[in-house]
DNA sequence: AAGGATGTCAACCGCCCAAGT
DNA sequence: CACTTGGGCGGTTGACATCCT
């Protein structure tokens, strides 16, 4: 086995090019996988928190404005240090930043006088997580697929003739849970097949399903291909 | 001019939680 | 039920910048 060495620390430029690259093509899909398929010495975790707080292209950078700082403060009095709730009423702030901004320029110029907090910190009145992984797929759905050394027991690619769309004459792959069943709104269309096999099956009812066993020698092929593919249908 | 003090903020860490097994 | 996994959270650190004497 090879030795991976984890970079840390700060981001360079190139790896800045590589994650943007990366994500502009296939999507986010699996935090976690991902920097292997990228090319990145880095944690799934260094690379979630470079692309949320910085490289994603919604983030709003500069100074804050008048109209944020009382925000903060604002919410600050309600909420405590819930930053990831407060960066919520801030577009395109990340919990972070709005962190940093209270530590560095709230909480020292205005004093405890004008910011008090409602609540010690972590003290939660509010759960922390509101949404449900099954409120996010909804808004917006996500392929998942799993590409663990268990693969085959825990789910499969499967290619349906049925499911090709009039927009290209081609074979379909979904990804499915054992327990999920043929969902249309999941399948992507996909042009061929990796490296010329044959992985047509055929399938009369929506609960046969098959798996490919040679999944894992084509793993990188196959997640580039349904990640170029998924983006097609979002 | 110099170098110590202080400020800033990107990125890390440990912990937590929901969901899956 | 317990255990695992992926990702989200807040506290903290430390490299670098800027200020101050």
């Amino acid at each position: 086995m090879e030795e991976i060495i984890i970079k840390k620390g700060a981001w360079s430029p190139e790896e800045d090019q590589k994650m943007k690259d990366y994500v502009m093509r296939y999507g986010i899909w699996n935090w976690n996988l991902m920097p292997k398929f990228a090319g990145l010495s880095r944690t799934g975790k260094s690379c979630r928190l470079r692309w949320m707080n910085y490289l994603r292209p919604d983030v709003k950078k500069g100074p804050f404005t008048l109209e944020e700082r009382e925000i903060v403060i604002k919410m600050y009095q309600q909420l405590g240090n819930r930053w990831s709730a407060i960066a919520e009423r801030l577009p395109g702030r990340t919990d972070n930043e709005v962190k940093n901004f209270f530590h560095t320029h709230l909480k020292k110029h205005l004093g405890q006088k004008n910011i008090d907090a409602p609540v010690k910190s972590r003290a939660r009145p509010i759960p922390r997580r509101t949404k449900k992984k099954a409120d996010k797929a909804q808004e917006k759905p996500i392929l998942f697929v799993d590409i663990s050394e268990t693969w085959s027991n825990k789910s499969s690619l499967m290619i349906s003739p049925e499911a090709g769309s009039s927009i290209l004459s081609s074979s379909s792959i979904i990804t499915f849970d054992q327990n999920e069943n043929f969902d249309m709104e999941k399948t992507v269309i996909l042009d061929s097949n990796p490296a010329g096999t044959t992985h047509h099956h055929h399938h009369s009812s929506s609960d046969t399903l098959s798996t490919i066993d040679s999944f894992v020698d084509t793993t990188s092929f196959w997640l580039h291909l349904l990640n170029d593919a998924h983006r097609l249908i979002v």
